[in-house]
This record gives C-alpha cells, structure tokens and sequence, in this order.
DNA sequence: TCGACATATACGCATGTGCGCATATATGAA
DNA sequence: TTCATATATGCGCACATGCGTATATGTCGA
C-alpha cells in the first residue's frame, strides 16, 4: 500500500523541512490551507470555494496529508479536514509564519470571504446541500 | 535568453509564493542558504565545505538567483553570493523565518562549522587556495 | 440489498526537476 | 594570443508532479 506515488524513492536526503516546502509549493495547496485555517471542513466546500474538481481538491488534500501538514477526520459521509502541526518544531514554525502571511493576501482574503458567505447561505449552492458546516477549532486542533 | 528550463510555462498561477517555496523545496538549496547567511560567499566554498559537484552547485545557486533569493556579484574570476531579500513582504517573513530555523538544525551547524575551519586555514583545501575569504555583510545585504 | 451521494484513487499524458557528464564562457596570467 | 582557472550551461536520462477523466470505495437511506 501506500500506492500511488507516494513519494519515498526520491534523490535527496529528504529532510522534514523538504517535505514540508514540498507540500507548500502549491498555489491550490496554499489556498486550502487558508481556507482551512483554524477551522474544520469538509471537502464539498474546498470544492464549492475554489470551483476547481473535485478530484484535484482531493489529491491535494491527500498530498498535504501525507506530509503531516494536515488530518482528515471522517463522519459519516463527510470527510472534515483541519491543521495539523508537525513534530518538528522548525517546520512547525514555518509552516505558522506561512500561515499568517498568506492570510493577508487578497486573493485568500477573497476565499474566505465566499467561505463566510457560503456559510450564511448554504442553501444557495448545489454542492453544499445539508453538508455540515465549517466549525472553528483551537488554533492548530489541540 | 533567459534560457536553460527557466520554469515559466507553468501549470498553476504562480504567485510570488510559490516560486519561493519551490526554491526552498531542496535539501541541497536550503544548505547553500545556511552557508550563506549573512556572509557574502564565492562558489569554490560551497563545492568544498558541501562536498558535491561543481555543476551542481552552480544550477542550484542559479535556482536561487531566478527565484530572487540571492544575488551574485563576480569579483575577477571569483562569483560572490549573498542573499537578496524578496519585494514581496510575505516572501520576506517566509523566508526569514525559514533561514532562522534552519540555522539550529545540527547538520547546517556542522556545515558553518567546516565553513569557520576552512576560512581558518583555506590552505588546507585544494579548492580554496588563493580564493577570497568569505565577508560577513549586513543581515540582508543592505 | 440497492442506489445515491461524498470522497478517494487509478491511469495516461505533459511537463518540471535533479543529476552526471561534457562543454561553453569569462577572466587573469604568461 | 594562449593557457589555466572559476563558473555556468547544454544534453540526456530518470523520476516526481499536476491535470482531466474514469472508476473505485465508503456510507446512508429506501
């Protein structure tokens, strides 16, 4: 297991710090995180959101998971993603100085703040029909 | 010009982020950061204290210099490079924050320290015989 | 048990990246 | 001008990654 390209067989010494600027270069890795921040959601908004398929979103969702940046924690149908802070504390404190950048930029102040809307106003999006809302969580999940 | 697989035909958006984190995505480069520091360094350096090819470590000092993270200056037929901090603020705190982290990890102390002896005694290293000493500069090059 | 729904993964393609090796370029010295 | 030195780049290979599309998996309700 651990299939698809999982990346293990890679050239370098790999250290958790590569892992870690891996999963950041992303411009859709990035704006999930934002998007996640310190809350707890579930994958129909990142889709619903970002108006990118919802397979990329869940690949991912599924890459950033894999380096520990993030857990997923199903409930029933719905699976709801949150931060998760790496062991390694010099990742941990670059991964929250990327974090409270990215916030101030505007096209992730402009995600969040459909994000906002569309949590006043499920109702009026297809996919988030009686999906459970975003739930704001301690700053890193503890 | 500008040739040699600069990475311009990308697939996602590439805002100033990305570009930083894929320079930083690489064991190697984030070593040559380390060295760097505060210092103003020529290349014969980074090729003995590193211990890897001359080619390699020149693409990837190449790596840093698109992406706007250090600059070069050629002194006769010795090239300096120091860091060169980016516009963008955002970049900027990312990448501070990173070389702050970094420079408590053990294996980056143990390069500075092979850097300090090879400076001390640069007779010692074939490589290093009539190269100019690395300079300590101002944090940022300023 | 079956079907609808939410999410994850496989596949194939195009492209980015790292590497060793060879070679080009630039500079100073003879 | 010619040569040695310091550095940069071209080339080809192996492999990682992103994407769309199709499909698999898991869960709930009828």
């Amino acid at each position: 297991m651990l299939c698809y390209r999982f990346p293990m067989g890679k050239t370098n010494s790999s250290s958790s710090l590569d892992v870690l600027f891996r999963a950041l270069a992303d411009a859709t890795r990035l704006r999930l995180l934002n998007l996640i921040g310190d809350r707890e959601i579930c994958v129909c908004y990142f889709v619903e959101i970002l108006g990118l398929s919802q397979p990329k979103i869940s690949r991912h969702l599924a890459y950033l998971r894999r380096a520990g940046i993030v857990a997923a924690r199903r409930e029933g149908r719905w699976t709801h993603y949150r931060l998760a802070m790496p062991k390694d504390s010099a990742a941990r404190g670059i991964l929250q100085e990327t974090l409270k950048q990215i916030m101030e930029k505007a096209e992730m102040r402009r995600d969040v703040a459909r994000l906002g809307a569309a949590c006043c106003a499920p109702g009026k999006f297809v996919l988030l029909q009686g999906a459970p809302q975003p739930q704001a969580i301690g700053p890193t999940g503890r």
